[in-house]
Order: structure tokens, then C-alpha cells, then sequence
DNA sequence: CATCTGATG
DNA sequence: CATCAGATG
């Protein structure tokens, strides 16, 4: 008898493998087109240094993006891997959590932004490491992993509280130039943005509250641009539990977004989905812009 | 690029092939040429539950023993997996620590025992999961899993505690039976015993206090059996810590015994060491005895 | 069903 | 460098 290994489901070398870098050319165009010339890629990894060995840094190769955003690092400074904290050819910056091994943020950028800010400005949730803004001259990028509301809504109350902070920030931001912002959510906007609608409205991710707190931020003069640019695309999910092999069943949810301002939707190229990307319980998304 | 495993170390496949069933047999003898008639297994798994996963229980099959004593299971009643709870041929008995995860001992025994007792009789130590009695025929089975002193011996008064308790509970047996005692006993007894005699003479499982305890056990009228059998055998160990590689190289202690009523050292054949066997950071030990 | 920490060894 | 629990998701 073989011995089993603990983590024998992490062993995902077979469908890995399928993946090429072909898969990740896109020819897309702006509306007027305008062909991309700016790449974006938002992944919550779910713990990096599992992520790293999951083969996580692929999506560096496979997608060679201009901007890396990683959610759920779930790292500090301190035990940041050298490969990581010194990116090739990227310029990195981390915002960890005050608390050891909890949620997290990072963004990796080719060109070095104008200036780069952490957090929303409010010290409880800044100290969880949710937030980093970086300023570009065309746009700011910004990257978010947004309070989870808990089992049974526990922290339902976090959540609520960082919506309107949040949304405050965006607009001020959104002020003095364009926003891209994208990261993790926790939330799926619509029915048609998870596969259990139903059976979750009392559930993290997809209560009133929270979908309410969408809402309100696409009201303040932002679009979802996956959901602008595929309206009635269903079953495109970003995040699928390691349970019951939600995956395999295309069990998920959408997550992970890109929200952008609605002044640069005529920059808009595309928003992909890579479901092909292992190494994590959500999957990385891909945005493609046009900057003349 | 592979993705690597979470425990690619755990990856002992090819070592574990080699083994084969009839490495496992004997002819041993005792001293008077009567042929081995029982033979008891003790192995420190190291975590039942992880040590299933690696195809512990092989044991079962290549060694076909009479009795099986494991040590820290880590694992309560309620966790315990159907295939242990209801070992195929074997009677089962378990003493998990009150606390959840943490020490533990095991008892499997193809004859049912005319009794089994849990514990040394001391209400703190016994919370702990650390001994099991079995009474046959003409014997005590004791296996036990003897407190480790700690790093920078913050336990040691535990483990002093321990010690003449649980050789007075010994003596109480012996006066009625013969005592044939297993587990790991969280001590190398000599300079012989470990690979690192000078380096550790200052931590847990070699300061003098514990060796003066194994002494003291042996006074009382018990035999060492591996070392009554191999005065001189070096390099025999029964545990290597998993950091630096050390059971590659060897680098390990016996911590793990055979302690035997003087009276019945005639009814000894051998005790082996089976250093082929993985599955924890201590190799299993094989006695073999004969009774009429 | 994963990630992480922290206790334990 | 492993085990486990418990928090978190």
C-alpha cells in the first residue's frame, strides 16, 4: 500500500500541467479599438507560502502582468520568502496584518507607482491589513480583501462598518483621478453571481447587507467591469470551497472583482476569469486596459 | 515546475517498498534453545492518525504479532478511526489524555486479557493518557509513554513525579506476576544509548536525573532487555528528530524499550529494533519470548 | 477542506 | 520538522 499523503488533494500537477502560456494571450480591444496595453492580475491566494508551493508564482510567467495584486497573504514581513520580497523585475509592496498568519494584501508592480498608501484610514481595520493604494499617473490601483462576515455573521457588524469607510475612500480617490480597484470582495453581487443563490441569503458573502454594500458602491459612480462586459454570462465563479469538491462541480462564487471608475469603462479591454489557475480556493482574474 | 507538497518529506514510498514480510521472521531462541512463542510490538506513533496515513498499520501484517503497544496516539475515543477501534483479530484498548490531541497509549491483543487497568493510580498523571495494564496467564503487559521533561526541562518535576510512582507501580505488579514493560520511556539510559552523549546532557531524555531514574527502575529488579541481549551494540536507536535529517544520518536516541521482570529474563529470545519501518519520529521495537 | 498559529515534542 | 487543536474562511 502506497501511504497516503495529508494534502494528497493539493496534487494538482495534472491540471497544471494542461495550462500554457498561449492560453493567456488575448487580442482585446477597447469599444473604440484600442488594443490592451496595461494587464492587471487579482489573486486571493489563501495563505502565499502554501500558494508558492502550490506553484502559485506561475501566473507571473504564464500572464506577465504590468500589476500583481495577492489578497490573503496571511504572511508577515518577517517570514516573507526572499523570492517574493524581491519580485524580479517587480517592485513589491505588503500590507500584513498586525495578527501572525491572518488575511493580508500585496501588489507587485512592473513600473514603480508615484506613491503608494496602506489601509483606508481607519486604524481597526487597517490593522488587519486589507488595503494597499498605489497611485500611477493615469489612475490609482487599489486592492482589497474586504471583511468576511463570519460563520453565522459573526463579524457581519466589521463588514457593515468597512462598507461605507471604504466606499468614502474610493470616492476620494476617485476625485482626483480614475480608480481600478479589485481584490476580494466577499461578496457575489446578484443570483446570478454564485450557484446556491437560495440556499445562502443568510450566509456570508450573499446577505442583503452585503449585497446592499455593492450596490451602493456602483451607485457612487463605479462599475463591475466583469458584469458590465458579460451581463447575463452565468455560472462565473471565482472562489469555490475546498468542500464537498465544489470545484470540480463549479460550485462557487463570484468574489473576486475589478471595480472601476465609470470614466475609464471606454479603457476597458477585458475582464477574464482564469479558472485554469490552481493553487488557491479562489482563482486569480485578469483585467486589460487601454492607457493612450 | 512540480508543485511541491505541503509534507514532501513524508514522502517514504521508496524506503518502505523494500520491506518485506520475511525480514519480519525469527528463530531467536531463549538461552535454554526453546523457540519464541509471543511476540508484543511498542512503537511511539507519533500521532495515530498521521501514522495511519503512512501505512502504519503494515505493522499489523509483516510482524503478525500477539500484542501491539503504541504510544502517543493523540487522539481521543471519539476520533479514533473504525479500522483501529475494531482491529481485525485484536482486542483494543486505549487510554487517551483528557486533553484532546496530546499523549495517549494504545493496547491491541489477539488473547482478550483477564483484565486491563488504566493508569498508575495518580488522578494528574493518569489524566494524561500514559499507561495501560493488561494481565495474562503468566504476565503483566504494561506499555506507557513517560513524561517528556521539555524543552529547557520545563517538565522535569512532572517527569520526577513520574518516575518512582510508576516504578512502585511496577514493583506492585511484579510481587504478583512477572511484568513485561514497553513504551517510550523518554530517557536514553547510557552514553551508548544516544548518538550525542556530551550535547545533551543538559535536555530533556538525557540529564542525570532521568538516567538515575531507568537506573533506580532496574534496581528494583528489572532488565533492560535489548541491552541485557547487546552489552556492547552501539548506534541502536529507536527516535531521530525530524529536523536536520538526523535519521538519515543516524543521529538519534533509544528512547524506547523492554523492561523486564528479572524472573522471567530466561523466557527471553530477542528484541529487535526495526529501523526499517516509518510511519513516526520513533521506529517500532519487536520482543519476542517464549512461555510454556 | 484548506490556510494559518501555537503548544508540544 | 513533525504531530495535533483551534481560529478562520
Amino acid at each position: 500500500m502506497p501511504p497516503k499523503r495529508a494534502n494528497e488533494s493539493n496534487d494538482v500537477e495534472k491540471k497544471e500541467k494542461k495550462v500554457k502560456k498561449d492560453d493567456f494571450s488575448s487580442d482585446a480591444k477597447t469599444k473604440d479599438g484600442n488594443p490592451w496595453n496595461l494587464k492587471v492580475v487579482s489573486w486571493n491566494v489563501d495563505g502565499l507560502r502554501a500558494w508558492l508551493k502550490k506553484d502559485g508564482l506561475s501566473v507571473f510567467e504564464l500572464e506577465d502582468p504590468d500589476i500583481v495584486c495577492l489578497q490573503e497573504i496571511k504572511c508577515s514581513n518577517a517570514k516573507m520568502p526572499d523570492e517574493v520580497k524581491n519580485m524580479k523585475g517587480y517592485k513589491s509592496y505588503f500590507m500584513p496584518a498586525k495578527q501572525d498568519g491572518y488575511s493580508g494584501v500585496a501588489l507587485f508592480s512592473k513600473l514603480e507607482p508615484i506613491n503608494v498608501t496602506y489601509g483606508i484610514g481607519d486604524e481597526t481595520h487597517d490593522d488587519e491589513g486589507r488595503c494597499i493604494i498605489a497611485e500611477y499617473e493615469k489612475f490609482f490601483m487599489v486592492t482589497t480583501y474586504v471583511p468576511n462576515a463570519g460563520r453565522k455573521l459573526v463579524t457581519l457588524d466589521k463588514r457593515m462598518d468597512w462598507d461605507p469607510k471604504f466606499r468614502q475612500c474610493l470616492k476620494d480617490l476617485d476625485a482626483k483621478k480614475p480608480v481600478i480597484m479589485c481584490g476580494d470582495l466577499n461578496v457575489s453581487h446578484k443570483e446570478i453571481d454564485l450557484a446556491n443563490p437560495k440556499g445562502n441569503k443568510k450566509n456570508a458573502g450573499f446577505t442583503q447587507e452585503e449585497r446592499d454594500g455593492f450596490t451602493e458602491l456602483l451607485d457612487a459612480g463605479f462599475v463591475d467591469s466583469f458584469r458590465h462586459l458579460y451581463p447575463d454570462k452565468t455560472g462565473q465563479y471565482t472562489f469555490w470551497t475546498y468542500m464537498g469538491n465544489c470545484r470540480a462541480k463549479n460550485v462557487g462564487w463570484r468574489l473576486d472583482y475589478y471595480v472601476l471608475s465609470e470614466r475609464i469603462i471606454p479603457n476597458l479591454c477585458d475582464n477574464v476569469i482564469r479558472t485554469s489557475l490552481y493553487g488557491s480556493d479562489h482563482c486569480p482574474i485578469t483585467l486589460l486596459m487601454h492607457f493612450d
